[in-house]
DNA sequence: TATATACGCTACACTATGTCTCGAAATGAT
DNA sequence: ATCATTTCGAGACATAGTGTAGCGTATATA
């Protein structure tokens, strides 16, 4: 990364993908429809075939865009699917519902249905860049990961409050055994995810925080 | 794959890597030094350098070979890193201490020593091509997860005999929460692995099967 | 000795990456 | 209108890895 053509990855506190250049204020405006033809086709292509056989090349082809065009907006193919499936991924979950059975069902719907769209599939090929680009990682990590778990976060505080919960409880790994499943069931296909897998996850982590 | 110089792609049901040529008692026998080495060197740059930097190329470089042995024994990066990572999995847990929480502690136990060591970063990579490439995929299910998992259902099926458990379990999602927290954690780095976090699963999903 | 395989080496076709340069098009400022 | 600036599309380029094939040589069994 030398020279400053891609915003996101200069500034560390940024997200991932085609920003505004800092001072776009002279010069011929990027095209809007090319940041979406593309995201949509990076997602169609995950869908279809898998993180590997996504390539930037391909992708240009299919839009009937120049590489170089992508290459302006995204430093790599890591970025671009990062930057696809953040989007996609929307902002967040949260719910309160006043209990924390409700707050629970709903964090772990959005995760089902996030899981049985095109965005399972992505996720195996970005933990293999994860693993290999740090920089990489930590913006999935802060884009798509941290969102999610700071509000079901918030919703085990609320109802530790409550006093629905024991408070001795390791928050964090609560988290990681409520969503875990999820990942690591996508990630190998032992077990198929499905609704009842949802609403058992919620059951048994309910067992693990509230009071004897 | 086309000819039949790699028994583990042929034969759906055997084990990934460099097995005896059907009918290996003429001509030249393999030097059996070069899959040590090569897998040894393949564990080895999976830790220091991740998945992706892994080539065929570079190895047998690294190790002073020709590609072309390489490519005698496994057919593709995949199906190399497969064998690699398999073959320091080792065979398996298991563990009858004559009570749950005994069993569970040990199969947690070797989980910890995996994941602090290369296989890690290996996995990311591995989740990776699995999700691209179905036969290897059932190869990893059925060569790493699936022993493992085994003799954790059976712990857990001699806990329900003995009482120690509700019967109405869900196992399979059991095991998930089991382990599911350091698959996640390895793949996502976004929290630390460490022995706490496995006394701790331990005390958790006891909470869930343990009969109120 | 005949047969069969593994070894190291080289060449090849293929695909993708990421960088670069170019002329043409599109914009805001002067 | 002209200039500065930026995007667009197109293509060249160096780099690197994949997987296949063919060759002469080495090493085994029968």
């Amino acid at each position: 990364m030398k020279s400053g053509r891609h915003p996101q990855s200069a500034r560390a506190t940024s997200a991932p993908g085609p920003e505004e250049p800092p001072l776009p204020r002279f010069g011929r405006p990027r095209d809007e429809r090319i940041d979406s033809e593309v995201v949509s086709a990076v997602l169609n292509a995950l869908k279809r075939r898998g993180y590997r056989s996504v390539t930037i090349e391909g992708i240009a082809r299919q839009v009937g865009r120049a590489r170089s065009s992508l290459y302006r907006r995204w430093p790599s193919k890591r970025h671009l699917v990062a930057y696809a499936v953040v989007s996609e991924m929307g902002d967040n979950p949260a719910a309160n519902t006043g209990h924390i059975r409700g707050d629970l069902e709903a964090a772990v719907g959005t995760l089902l249905r996030a899981f049985v769209g095109p965005l399972g599939q992505a996720l195996a090929g970005l933990a293999s860049d994860m693993a290999q680009d740090p920089a990489l990682a930590s913006i999935i990590r802060r884009e798509v990961l941290a969102p999610r778990r700071k509000s079901m976060r918030e919703a085990l505080e609320r109802a530790q409050i409550r006093g629905e919960m024991r408070p001795d409880c390791d928050v964090e790994l609560v988290l990681d055994m409520l969503t875990g499943p999820f990942y690591f069931r996508t990630l190998f296909g032992h077990v198929r995810i499905t609704r009842e897998t949802a609403r058992l996850v919620v059951e048994y982590v309910l067992r693990v925080v509230q009071r004897d």
